[in-house]
RNA sequence: GAGUGCGUAGCUCAGCCGGUAGAGCAACGGACUUUUAAUCCGUAGGUCCUGGGUUCGAGUCCCAGCGCACUCACCA
């Protein structure tokens, strides 16, 4: 095959074979007793002439110049790089023809002595070469890197390797999950995993993922939220409990949303939203601290600050301070509607509240800041306010027109559930609306839940603000992309071939 | 969903008014014992995203499609 995809890799298999030839295994054995880049440079001399320990180091060459009897490289593993050199008067000839066989891109392990080259750089002077993985893949240009979006994405590993960047902000994702999931722990949290496939979508207002059980003939659907699973195991006795687990919606694609996504919600029994709070700060600074090392982090030009304690604003105040009028004044808020350019005609008067709200308020959030006592018509899920049933127990944390974090005092009375699910909303769409009657969950709230507090973060969106990343596909390992297309030999086409055009999505 | 932009060698990119397809890196061959994107000499490498159209002639202009990005609208 003439194909350019293989004059490169043809290259790469002669030198495979040669491996093969040395009597070596090109796709690696076994190999004990390395220690990472990061301990070999912390054990390295920083004086010239001076020998350090000998180290075994394994890892990726991400750099290999040939400079006559003296061979240079880069070794990389997850904690950094180091400078290998190959000196021919130092080694025996099955070093150096392995070293002949080698080049970038390739995994290797190295023996060798810690000491500082002449100009300076720590150095494993090497004496003993393994292949630990032979590469036969190109790796992308050495100074610009892999700069195309969409091989980045398509090719994930290879961004990782090569845009050392990646793989830190993804650390970072997990090291904010592990705070998380710590500070849960120090608090008596439980995780756990509830049901993926849902006969119901409940527990928000969004278009759902449909799917098919065959065995069964009966539709499922993909969860959108966690919260009615969580609920029922407050009901069966677990007081503390949550989940950070993938969520699906059926819905758009952009710089902040992907069809599946992380969502963290919680719950705690005895508790109410005041306590979510408190919990909330103590997450958010904690997490904060564990991708930067301290509660503050740049975004953009701005500087985000996440120390304890955050504002705490009503809804109707911050309401009355931007709108310009109170919204229980039913009249006031549709004239402003009107005003905005906000369909406001026979449309519940808390939908009109909360898009005059989006409208003018959001923006204004510097934060972080908990707003607090919400209309209640647009919050099913959520306990009413003692002596003002039109309140719900309920906050959203933004920062910088941001919505971060979003916690209730959980409805736990199954009798004005059962209504609320029965309650649809005049001018919300069905996909807009939470009220889906589950009647499994009504009896599971007539058995009893503790009163509690609960609260849902979207993980991704944390770890862009945590990581000053402004894109949702760059803290997402595998974003959604249309699928590649493939001809019989694995080489990728542009073009789908004529009859696989996408299968008819239902639009429900 | 609408608008705008991009798609040329493995990678990063040039390609002007339509006139033989270019560079750097990477690859291959050679020189080189302290390099840092090493350097130097040489060789090879192209479905210019796909399909139509205009033209004597299209990477370039026009139409349609595919993919990706950005902006706007909606969901977190």
């Amino acid at each position: 095959m003439s194909s350019n995809v293989t004059r490169l890799e043809a290259a790469r298999l002669e030198k495979l074979e040669k491996i093969k030839a040395l009597g070596l295994d090109p796709w690696g054995q076994r190999f004990d007793g390395h220690i990472h880049v990061e301990e070999a440079r912390n054990q390295c001399p920083e004086e010239k002439g001076v020998d350090g320990p000998a180290v075994r180091i394994a890892g990726r060459i991400a750099r290999w110049s040939d400079s006559g009897k003296l061979r240079f490289g880069h070794v990389q593993d997850y904690t950094g790089r180091i400078q290998v050199m190959i000196s021919r008067k130092d080694v025996g000839d099955d070093v150096w023809s392995l070293m002949e066989c080698l080049e970038r891109g390739d995994i290797v392990g190295v023996d060798g002595i810690l000491r500082v080259s002449n100009t300076g750089e720590k150095t494993v002077f090497v004496t003993k070469l393994h292949i630990l993985c032979k590469s036969l893949a190109q790796p992308p240009e050495k100074w610009h890197g892999l700069q195309d979006t969409e091989t980045q994405l398509r090719q994930r590993y290879t961004d990782m390797i090569y845009n050392p960047q990646v793989l830190e902000r993804m650390f970072k994702r997990l090291r904010i999950m592990d705070a998380i999931r710590a500070t849960l722990k120090g608090h008596e949290y439980f995780e756990v995993e509830t049901p993926v496939l849902h006969a119901i979508a409940g527990g928000a207002a969004a278009r759902p993922f449909v799917t098919h059980h065959n065995a069964l003939d009966i539709p499922l659907y993909l969860r959108i939220a966690l919260e009615l699973h969580l609920k029922r195991l407050m009901v069966g006795g677990i007081e503390r409990v949550y989940e950070m687990a993938r969520v699906f919606r059926n819905e758009g694609v952009d710089s902040t949303h992907n069809p599946e996504f992380t969502m963290i919600e919680l719950y705690q029994a005895y508790g109410d939203y005041e306590s979510m709070m408190d919990l909330a700060e103590e997450l958010i600074s904690n997490a904060c601290r564990a991708a930067n090392g301290a509660t503050t982090v740049q975004w953009g030009d701005l500087t985000l600050d996440f120390t304890p304690p955050f504002q705490r604003a009503r809804y109707g105040d911050l309401f009355r301070e931007h709108a310009g009028c109170d919204m229980e004044d039913e009249e006031a808020v549709r004239m402003l509607a009107h005003r905005l350019g906000i369909e406001h005609q026979g449309r519940h008067i808390d939908v009109v509240i909360n898009d005059v709200f989006e409208a003018t308020v959001e923006d204004k959030l510097v934060g972080p800041v908990f707003v607090i006592d919400y209309p209640a018509a647009m919050c099913p899920l959520t306990k009413r306010k003692a002596g003002n049933p039109a309140i719900a127990e309920r906050f959203e944390l933004f920062i910088h027109g941001m919505e971060l974090a979003n916690a209730y005092t959980e409805l736990n009375d199954p009798l004005l559930q059962d209504e609320l699910f029965r309650t649809q909303l005049q001018g919300l769409a069905d996909e807009d609306s939470m009220a889906k009657m589950d009647h499994d969950f009504v009896r599971a709230l007539k058995v009893g839940m503790p009163a509690a507090g609960g609260m849902g973060i979207g993980i991704d969106r944390l770890v862009m603000l945590l990581t000053n990343t402004h894109s949702i596909r760059d803290v997402i390992f595998f974003p959604l992309l249309k699928p590649e297309q493939f001809d019989e030999h694995g080489v990728s086409l542009d073009e789908p071939p004529p009859g696989s055009e996408a299968i008819d999505q239902q639009d429900g």
